[in-house]
Parts: structure tokens; C-alpha cells; sequence
DNA sequence: TGGCTGTTGTGATTTGAATCATAATCAGCA
DNA sequence: TGCTGATTATGATTCAAATCACAACAGCCA
């Protein structure tokens, strides 16, 4: 989001990590702006049961972990690494200095935020409703729309069937069978295994 | 949110709606901040079967339908006025020419965004773990802990079971069979109906 | 005071997603 | 090419929330 050069230019710092390395963990304090590089970090709470709820699967050039930076609170969520990353961090008082600087830098993240919080209300409606088949099309549209998670040149869905039900709080059977009936239906194509829409 | 004074100063007026009228429909065009002085305003979409699902309750003081201003895109839910309601509407370019002016208020307003997108994370993970006793827990927390609908000078929750069940995705009879569970395990306190916590 | 309306409360039944079990495919790789 | 682990697929069963039906109660006001 933030220019590299501006990033390195203000004391940013590279951080690499391993895949399954964790980057912050929910209800800890931070201290830092992240920048993705490459790689894809997984964004996620775990339940009482251990069962894993997935928000965000961020890809390289997004920020992530902003919420605690314009709140004061904590962590909300883990962020792990899904594969191997190298991101950028930033101090957050020199970060929220560069936003008081540049307005328009700041109205960039109040878009960001504003649109992560437009998906929320999207899904957790979705999700309200208990219906498989809404929740999941209310998530692919939303992935569609902001090319998130679907190769870069075609259609196809760079996600499991599992990561899908990681983020509608559904079972992988669940997701399978009501994917299979969206194809049928039309709705979305399964070639191979492989969803299309 | 905005002082009174500044807000009439820049040209804003002030609106009166009856309670069930409608102040704004999911998927219009935005044109005004909105910054209510009293009543209650329900911020809501509804389903294929017509459920409603009850995203915020607003008091007085607060703003609401800030999200177009911030990404452009038209309004994510409805507004009805819950009761008979006076609000006070700026233009957003002007509201948003304030903002660039005085970074301390549009941080202001990024701390809202930020605390609105944390509780749709508590509250999403909620209602993916299927179970109606956290669901019902983490906003009844939420509400405490923003002193929301509740009670000035007391802890009495100033919600129906209903509003409760369309602000989670339960029914009110699940909803109310589990504030019992709920009480008679101590978790909260039930007295003639009235709920405590 | 009684009647009306909205809310809370409770039982019986249904339903669909979770769960359990197990098979079929696919992708990566030696 | 064949092996291996991850992913997709499918059938049978269970279980909890939705649904339906109706009763009890509280608050309001004519």
C-alpha cells in the first residue's frame, strides 16, 4: 500500500519468516506496521474447540494487522505465515506521523479499512442467515471483486475447500457438497476439482 | 462524534424522522455525514426470506453510514429510524475537506472504522463456531463494554430477545431457551425478564 | 379494571449441517 | 513411472437449532 522507497526511507525494516512461522499472535501488543512483500499470510482466531477461523489470506503488497494501529487494542487475530514471507515493518508512531503528513496516505487506509469492514458486514449477514450456499458465493464474489486468492489470469479460486470452510465457519463436507450443487446449478464451474467463477 | 458547533458552521442541517421511517436503503448513492442527536436509529439488511439481521443500534452521539464516505461504494445496509429520531447531515466533500484539515479528528474517525471492523471480527468468528451461547456472549460483552444499549445507571441490557436473535442469526426462542442456560449457570442474571450482565 | 399488544417462556417435531467413515483423485517428486 | 500426502468426494448417522404451536406474563392506556 505505502511506497517501498517511503517505507525504507522512514526506517522500515525487511523481516523474513518460514511458513507456519507466526508473525503476531492475538492479544498481544503491537508495535509495528506490516507491509507484505511476497508470500501469503494467514490471518486467523482459533476457537474454543481449536477450530481454526480464517479472516484474510493476505497476499503480497497488502498491509495486515492495522486494527490495533488506529484502536490502541490489541491483536484481534494470529497472523501466520501460509508460505514463506518477507515483509516490512514499520514503527507505528513514525507510521501515524507519515499518515498526518499526507492526508491522502490516510484517506488510502480509511478506504482499506472502511472496505474490510464492508466484507464483515457482507459475510457476517451471510453467515447470520445459515445458509451454506449464500455464505459461500457472498465469499467468492467478495474474492472476485477484489482479485484476491484467484490466479492472476484466469478465473480459478487459489483456495481448498478447506480454507473456504476455514472462512465461513463451515465444514469441509459442507463445502464440498454445496459447491457441487452451485455447479450443477450454475452458479460457479468445478473442472478437475478446480472452481472457476 | 464532530462537535455540534462545527458541524453547523460548515452548513449542517438538522433532520427529523419518525420512528419506522427509513433514512437510507442499502445499495443508494451516498451524499451526507450523518451524526444522530437523539433517538435510535437500526442499521440493517434483510435476507431472501426477508429476516432482518440487525448490524448496530445506534444512540445519540454517535455517526452512522460512514462507510461510503470512506470507500466510495454505496450503502452496505439500511437505515430505519428505531424510534422518532433528529440528526444532524453534512455534505461529504465538506465533511471530508474537515477531515483533511485536522488529522486528529480523521484519526478519530479511524478508531471508529477500526473499532466497528473488531467487533464484526469477535463477532463473525462467533457465528462461524455455530454456537448460539458465544454468539450471544461476545455481544452482550461488546455492548458492555461500549456501554451500548444498556441502562444509563444500571447494567440492564435494553434489548429484546428478538433484536438479540436478529443481531446474531438465532431465533428468539433459541435465544431465549439459551439466556436461560446462560443464567442458570451464572453467567448472567435474568429477573422478570430483564437481563443483567 | 379489563382488554390489547408485545414480549418471554416452554414443549414437540422437523430438518439440515456436523460428524464419522471410507473411497477416489490429484499433484509433487524421487 | 510409481509412491505419497493432500485434497476432493460420497454415504450413513447424529444432534442441535429451526420451526411450529401455544401458554404465561408485563406494560400500556381507554
Amino acid at each position: 500500500m505505502v511506497d517501498t522507497d517511503i517505507l525504507l526511507a522512514l526506517g522500515a525494516a525487511y523481516k523474513q519468516v518460514q511458513a507456519g512461522e507466526y508473525i503476531f499472535r492475538e492479544g498481544s501488543v503491537a508495535s509495528f506496521y506490516h507491509q507484505l512483500v511476497s508470500g501469503r499470510v494467514r490471518w486467523s482466531n482459533f476457537d474454543e474447540s481449536g477450530k481454526e477461523f480464517i479472516h484474510n489470506l493476505i497476499e503480497g503488497g497488502e498491509s495486515f494487522g492495522e486494527l490495533p494501529i488506529f484502536d490502541g487494542e490489541p491483536y484481534a487475530a494470529n497472523a501466520v505465515a501460509d508460505e514463506d514471507c518477507v515483509m516490512l515493518r514499520l514503527h507505528i508512531p513514525v507510521f501515524k506521523q507519515l499518515l498526518t503528513e499526507q492526508p491522502e496516505l490516510h484517506f488510502e487506509f480509511s478506504r482499506l479499512l472502511a472496505q474490510r469492514l464492508r466484507f464483515k458486514f457482507v459475510l457476517s449477514k451471510e453467515l447470520g442467515s445459515h445458509n451454506p450456499e449464500s455464505s459461500i458465493l457472498a465469499l467468492l464474489k467478495h474474492l472476485k471483486a477484489r482479485r484476491k486468492n484467484v490466479c492472476s489470469d484466469c478465473t480459478r479460486i487459489n483456495l481448498t475447500r478447506q480454507q473456504i470452510a476455514n472462512m465461513t465457519g463451515l465444514r469441509v463436507e459442507t463445502v464440498i457438497r454445496t459447491m457441487r450443487n452451485l455447479h450443477d446449478k450454475g452458479k460457479l464451474q468445478i473442472e478437475k476439482g478446480k472452481v472457476y467463477c
